[in-house]
Order: structure tokens, then C-alpha cells, then sequence
DNA sequence: CAGTATCCGATTGGATACTG
DNA sequence: CAGTATCCAATCGGATACTG
């Protein structure tokens, strides 16, 4: 299974081992992928990401192909990125400035999982609607 | 690129198309990755899953497994997976209750994905763990 | 153009207590 | 044992305004 990135670290790992004979899978993978969902599972890391594995954009162009996100939330975002190494930021000094931004090469080597993910989502989104909608109207 | 689940579908759709130009996995992928991410990316979802994916299991024993997750999240997070047809849940009227929760084909069909995802985890983890240090002593 | 700061409403999620 | 309801702190994220 997948262990939390939280903090009960020891409770877990006994959990896990009890729970767990025979599995491949476990542990290691569970807090990893935990903490890469806490990285990119927010509201516009993806559509960073993916507005950028067509090449390097600036601040604005950036803005608009994503479409919807805020100033404030980009910058944070693209921040964020940056730290992780994912993103590397370029800053021209002209007048006015020029920031372009582009993947690194592990940050492109993310855009892979992510397109399995997305056609896992393509491909089982109507199920997943269907499934709601009969889910909410049992609920009268 | 991957567009936002969120308001501003036509003008994402006109940005899109405008910075796209030979893209095969736009637009459609994008929206559908928003969503999933959505529903997936939230503290305790994928945790679930990966529990259910060893097979089925009782609430307090999902409980023990996740590790850290309080029994009113825990209680939300299954809620959600029933209602988008990834669990199925079968309540046992003995006493006490006995409520055994499982992952339906469609959830199973989830695990490989994430798979990936933890896969790329693991192995890009220090990277990011080095990149972070290092930007975080550069900023002082 | 790019980035920062402030403000503030909305959402998240844990603790707790109660029900069948 | 499983589920629900209430409360509340912390975080998230948009709007806005200001700087180089």
C-alpha cells in the first residue's frame, strides 16, 4: 500500500509490515508517492507542467495558456517548481523584464507519468460520471 | 498541455489552441487530468487505494493501515471512492457492524497508474530532496 | 513585464462527542 | 464497530494594489 507523508511514521510501519506479507510495492513507494501527490496535487502544478513540456514560456505566456490561474498563485507555483528542481527560471534584465521558464530534464521526465495518469483519466472519466450521477440520486 | 478543471473554459480553449499547435495530448487530457488529480490528490485518497489493492478490507483495519488518518477523513475519503465507483462498500448488519470495503474493477484499473507515479517518486525523490536544499541555502 | 505584499473568504482536516 | 455532527485552527487561493 501507500503509507502517509505524515508523522506516524512508527505506527504505520508496524501497520504496514502486519498488513503486508507478499506485497512489492510498499512502504518506500507509499510515503514517496505521498509526498510527490503533496507536490504536484495541487490546484496548478500539473497545468504548469504541462503548459511548459511544449518548451520554455515567459511569466505571462505562461498565464494565459494555463488559463484562469491567478498572478499570485502562478508565481507561488512556478516557485515551488523551481525549488524542486523541476522548472529552471531565466530572467533577461531588459526593459521591460523577461522571465522564461522551462522544464528540466527531471522536471520533463515527470511529463511521462503524469500522460499515464491523464489517460487513465481520459479513458475512465464517463465511468466515473456515471457512477456519480447514480451515486447521487440513490441519495435522493 | 493539461487545462484546469475550473471556470474559464473558452478562454483556456482559445489560449490552448492558440500555443498547441501539433500537441497530441491536449486540451481533453488536460481537463481530465485536473479532475482526477481532483478526486486523487487530496490527503488520503491514494492511501486508501493502495490499502484496498492487497484486498478488502474493514474500516478499522484500513484505518490501522493508512496510519494517521482520523476516523472522520477516513469516513469522507471511502464516501468519495464509493460515490466515483472505486470502492464498493458491503455493511454486514451483525453486532457490532461489520462494514468491508473493497476496490471495484475500476479501482483496480487505478493502481497501475499510480504505480508509475510512485515509481518516478522513488527514484526522483533525493533529486528534489538535493534541489530543494540547495535552493533553500541559496535563498539564505 | 514580473514579482511582492496584504487582505480576506473558502476550504481543509483534526478533535471530540454522540448514535445505532 | 462504523458512522455522523459540531466545532475550530490552519491552510489555500483569489483580488487588489504596489514596486523595480
Amino acid at each position: 500500500m501507500f503509507v502517509p507523508a505524515g508523522s506516524e511514521d512508527m505506527k504505520a510501519s508496524i501497520a504496514v509490515k502486519e498488513a503486508s506479507a507478499g506485497d512489492e510495492h510498499d512502504h518506500e513507494a507509499c510515503r514517496a508517492l505521498g509526498q510527490i501527490l503533496d507536490r504536484v496535487g495541487d490546484k496548478w502544478t500539473v497545468m504548469a507542467v504541462g503548459a511548459l513540456s511544449k518548451g520554455p514560456l515567459r511569466f505571462n505566456a505562461l498565464m494565459r495558456t494555463i488559463g484562469g490561474v491567478s498572478h499570485r498563485m502562478l508565481t507561488l507555483t512556478l516557485r515551488g517548481l523551481e525549488r524542486d528542481g523541476l522548472v529552471t527560471r531565466t530572467a533577461y534584465p531588459t526593459i521591460p523584464p523577461k522571465v522564461e521558464y522551462e522544464l528540466t530534464p527531471l522536471g520533463r521526465s515527470l511529463i511521462e507519468p503524469l500522460r499515464v495518469l491523464s489517460g487513465w483519466a481520459i479513458e475512465n472519466r464517463p465511468a466515473i460520471e456515471l457512477s456519480r450521477a447514480a451515486f447521487d440520486r440513490a441519495g435522493e
